[in-house]
This record gives structure tokens, C-alpha cells and sequence, in this order.
DNA sequence: CTAGTTAGTTAGTAATCGCTAACTATGGAA
DNA sequence: TTCCATAGTTAGCGATTACTAACTAACTAG
């Protein structure tokens, strides 16, 4: 018993390894003598901070949906277009997976979600308002005159939607060998240049609120 | 000691229900006591065909490699033009997944992957059967003067590829409530209705060989 | 300086995991 | 009908799992 953690130092610092643990072993292999170990206290230790270890993994989901948040906030601001957001938020998602390969893991774990209702919930919430963000996105892009409304946003939204897990699964199986972010954002140039553009760019003042 | 079944009959029933258990519970919840059960031996008994748990999941991704192989056959064989091939092996390939939830399952699970390279191994190489097929049928695509070259077909069969996976994770996610072939034709039609086409059609003879 | 709160430890539990050795009895070939 | 290869059983192994009870000692408010 050297040094002494207040909790929410402790519980931090347990679902940052468990992250960790996730990303190498996979979320079923991460075993409470294992997080402990590599946090540096005893195995009952940890069951001070999290009663169960269902307990674990809702904290755990809840630091995977609040990052996630936080960075598409950052990314979605500061752009010059709606497309331009579109594209950096999309990319930042990208860049969340790839700084913490967890997230993939957690996502596609079927364990996870057939014995932790709540578990999936989570993450399916987080699906859908990521998928909110770029049906709105890609609206303002129409509306802007960026976009041609030919295809319904909610359309270039899913399209978008299926863009981010399904590059980071050949990502994963391919061991996580390429620069996710970066292929992804070459592909998704391709993707958007391929999106029917207005016929007439809209003057300034001319497009509808948002 | 009821029925007593030859061994290779055996061996697929065990497979047959192991991918079960896996679509209901995930590749690391099944165990061997369960698939026996299910079979309807004892435990012990299936170590009989399968010598260690390892040869079992590898005999498991041989099932599913050689079924998507054979599903794509199929689905690539009396198609209008190459780009009707393209569709209807994406499509295939959902069905698959949609007949076979444990089929995303078992590609996800790091868990499998990180302590059984074999496994991970044929899954990649499935995956890049795949993107060659793809390309292919993309190049024919460009050949045959369907779509423009604008786009590489390595590119194109990028797109493709990861849209199954990506449709997959939501459909999973959503506790496959949706049907999978069906939303991913929709989504699929729109999409190649954005690769851009060629600007002239060629007749028969002027394109290039395969 | 003292006393209460609480982070952390020691030492266990029952259940379950993959796997094995030794035995049993079934079904096809002769 | 006999015989034997082998599918399948019984019983049990060591290791590991999540989790608990009882104890210890480090911080901190008074």
C-alpha cells in the first residue's frame, strides 16, 4: 500500500487501462487481475471502485460516448463549408478510432451487448446522433448550395455512416497495419467529389436557415 | 449413447451449431460444454473430432470462407453487365451476412484474431478475395465503357468494401432489426448512381479484353 | 492530536473453463 | 454372426473467473 488515490482519480485511471487491455486482447480477456495488475493494485481492489464489472464497462462506455462527442464538436467547428464539416467530422471519428483501438472492439462486440443490454444502448445512441450530425450537415450543404438535394440527406447520411466502421474493419483484421484517418480521407475525397453537386452556386443571403 | 454419427457428419453439425452459438451469444461466450449440449453429446465428445478448441474455430472459418466464395459465384454468374455483377455480389454478401449473423461476429472478434493469427489470417485473405473481385469487376466496369476511369478501380473497390462491413456494424448494433440486403441495395443503387459514368457508350467490339 | 472515512490488502469462495485418461458400446465390413 | 475401429461416455484435472468478508493503514476534518 504505497500511494493512495482519491476515487475518481482511481476510477479514471481503471477504465484508461482497461481501454488499453481492450485494444490488445479484446474486451472479453480483459479480466479484473489483469486491469489490476497493470494499475498496480490487488484484483479485490478494484471491485472497491466498480461493485461489478458490468459496472466497468458502463463506465467505460460512457468515457468512449463523451470523447467521441467532444471531438466531433472540435472538428465540426471552424470549417469553411458544410461539406467541409462533413469531411472533418467524419475524419475526426477516424482519429478517435485509430488513438483508441478500443472503441472498434467495444463496438463490435457481440459478448458485450447480448448480456449488457444498457452496454449497447450506449453505443447505439452514439450511432444516432452521429448520424444526426451528418443528416444535418449534409441538409445545411443543400441548402447552401453546395450539394444537389437530388439524393435525401438522410441518404448521404448513411452512406457517410457506413464509411468510418467499415474502413476500420479491414483496418482492424488488417492489424492495424495502415494510417487509418489518412486512407480514409482519400477515400472520402472520392466519395464526396462523386456527390451531384446544385447546378447554380446560391448568392450569399439566398440559401434558407439552417 | 443414443446415435452414433460418422465423423465427418459430426464435425459439420458441431460447426453448424457453433456458428449458432455465436450469432446468439459472440465467438468468446461459446464454449464447448455448450455446443455439446446443443448437439447433444457430451462435452468430452466433441474433443473427439476437434483435438483442440483452436482447430474447431479454425474449421468454423474454413465453412465461412468456402460459403462466401461459393455465394459470390453464384451471384457473379448471368448478370447484364458488369456493373449488375457488382451489385449483385455486394448484395450476396449481405445475405450471407444477414443468413449467417455469426459471420460478423467471428471477423470482429479481437479476441479470436489476437491469439489465433491462423484465423485472422483467413479472414484477411477472404477480405482480400475479395477486393480483387471487386476490382476486377470494376475495371471490366470501365472497359466495357459503363463508367468513367476518372476513378481508379482499386478506388472504387475500396468504396465497395467497406460498405458491407460498415452496414453490418449498424445492423448488428441495432440488434439486426432491419433487413440488411434490402437497406444495403438502396443504399448501394444511390451510390452507384453517383460513380461517374463514361461519356460515350461504346458498342460491342470496341472494348478492351478483361 | 485525535478520530472517522475510505483506499487498499489478504485470503478465501463457488463456478466454470479447456482438456485428458480410461472405459463402453455401436455399426459396418468380413 | 463375429469382430474391431471408433463414436461417445464417465470422472476428474489444474487453471482461471468474478466476487466477498474481514482486516489494515493512509489521508483529512475537527
Amino acid at each position: 500500500m504505497r500511494t493512495r488515490k482519491s476515487s475518481s482519480d482511481r476510477k479514471a485511471e481503471i477504465v484508461e487501462t482497461t481501454l488499453a487491455l481492450v485494444a490488445e486482447h479484446g474486451p472479453e480477456r480483459v479480466t479484473t487481475q489483469a486491469v489490476a495488475t497493470r494499475v498496480g493494485i490487488t484484483q479485490a481492489g478494484v471491485f472497491r471502485h466498480f461493485p461489478a464489472k458490468r459496472d466497468l464497462w458502463l463506465a467505460v462506455a460512457a468515457w468512449v460516448v463523451g470523447e467521441a462527442q467532444r471531438r466531433w464538436e472540435v472538428a465540426g467547428r471552424l470549417n469553411e463549408s458544410p461539406l467541409a464539416s462533413i469531411k472533418a467530422v467524419v475524419i475526426a471519428q477516424m482519429e478517435f478510432i485509430q488513438d483508441t483501438p478500443a472503441v472498434s472492439s467495444l463496438i463490435f462486440s457481440r459478448e458485450l451487448h447480448a448480456q449488457n443490454e444498457e452496454l449497447r444502448q450506449a453505443f447505439l445512441g452514439m450511432a444516432d446522433r452521429f448520424y444526426a450530425l451528418l443528416t444535418g450537415l449534409a441538409k445545411c450543404s443543400q441548402d447552401s448550395g453546395e450539394l444537389s438535394d437530388v439524393i435525401k440527406p438522410e441518404d448521404i447520411a448513411s452512406l457517410l455512416l457506413t464509411f468510418t466502421p467499415g474502413l476500420a474493419t479491414r483496418w482492424s483484421l488488417g492489424g492495424r497495419s495502415f494510417n487509418l484517418p489518412r486512407r480514409g480521407e482519400r477515400l472520402l475525397d472520392i466519395m464526396l467529389t462523386c456527390l451531384p453537386k446544385a447546378n447554380r452556386q446560391l448568392r450569399e443571403g439566398d440559401h434558407a436557415q439552417a
